[in-house]
DNA sequence: TTCTCAGATGATAATTATTATCGTCCGGTA
DNA sequence: TACCGGACGATAATAATTATCATCTGAGAA
């Protein structure tokens, strides 16, 4: 297993060719393509450092002055939901704690946001050997799998958060 | 590798063995053992679903009805200081957005929160075939991990933030 | 091109989680 | 038993996000 931080050039070219047909992907989504939305992926796909709503913001604002903050939450929020943005992190909305401090990795059920320990055995033995991060001394690893527990399955009713689907898609990410 | 849900019953016990020496693990780390943090602790260990401060402020009020959220708030953060527990998720206080689809992960700096994207060759087919999780039907993965960037690290300033040792430990962990 | 309307936006209020403040209380040692 | 530093409870403050609502606009239809 191999660890490789992913370049800067290759990010511009992938941006460009992600902005070439932004406003289609908008369309076949059903939705309006508005300049707001097109600043917003566009200053998204500029930035290289996951940046916060707030951040996205200001960025915008230098040619957009006018644009709400709230726009861009809600905006970032719409482009997840579509598939043209990740959320990092956080399918929860608030901390949560955990007593077992044996090594250990969690499955998250997207609906109604259990949170169970799962052990993968021979993972840690794996990454511990491989991840070797060129400016970055690493210091320790989390495995979150994202799924959907037999009990949300089976009562069919979807969750009524947004962010379902905003952090997860259907092929193995992050 | 081979993925196993951790089961109940030996939660039971390890959850046991943690309350007998808590005390003197508490005294060890220079702390008073108070009867809140006892509480706290015990909830936290009864709990297998990872509660948030306020589930657990509820469940210790059952005996102890006067005990305060934002002391629920401190003693977790204290318990995550010393080891006694972990913070699941969130090096981040707030949503970061990443315009980046391609399947990767990513390396967080746990001092100045920096969050760069990484591959890492092989992990995703090996995880792909191996997430098999009972009662689950998994839908992606995302692997963080936690680092110090060269930047901070020889900036020997140490960030303001307490959680930089509250999510993270100085083994593989999560 | 103009009309029309569902949906988007901006301004702002509201909500939610968390942290800070501060006066009082208490665990643990002398 | 007295003392002291840290912990506690109550509450205010902060920060991020979401809701509300009146207005505006993109884009298809006429």
């Amino acid at each position: 297993m191999e660890l490789k931080v992913v370049n800067d050039s290759r990010r511009a070219a992938y941006a460009r060719g992600r902005m070439a047909d932004f406003a289609a992907r908008c369309r076949a989504a059903g939705l309006p393509v508005t300049p707001q939305r097109a600043a917003i992926i566009e200053a998204l796909l500029r930035a290289t450092d996951h940046p916060r709503a707030e951040t996205i913001c200001a960025e915008v604002r230098r040619r957009h002055p006018h644009v709400s903050l709230a726009t861009v939450h809600r905006t970032l929020e719409t482009l997840c939901r579509i598939g043209e943005a990740r959320k990092v992190t956080t399918l929860h909305d608030s901390a949560r704690y955990d007593g077992n401090l044996k090594p250990h990795h969690h499955v998250v059920c997207v609906r109604c946001r259990r949170i169970r320990d799962v052990e993968i055995a021979g993972l840690d033995t794996a990454l511990g050997g491989a991840i070797r991060a060129p400016g970055f001394k690493p210091l320790g690893w989390s495995l979150e799998i994202q799924a959907v527990c037999d009990n949300c399955a089976n009562s069919g009713e979807r969750a009524g958060r947004s962010s379902e689907t905003s952090g997860v898609g259907k092929t193995p990410h992050n």
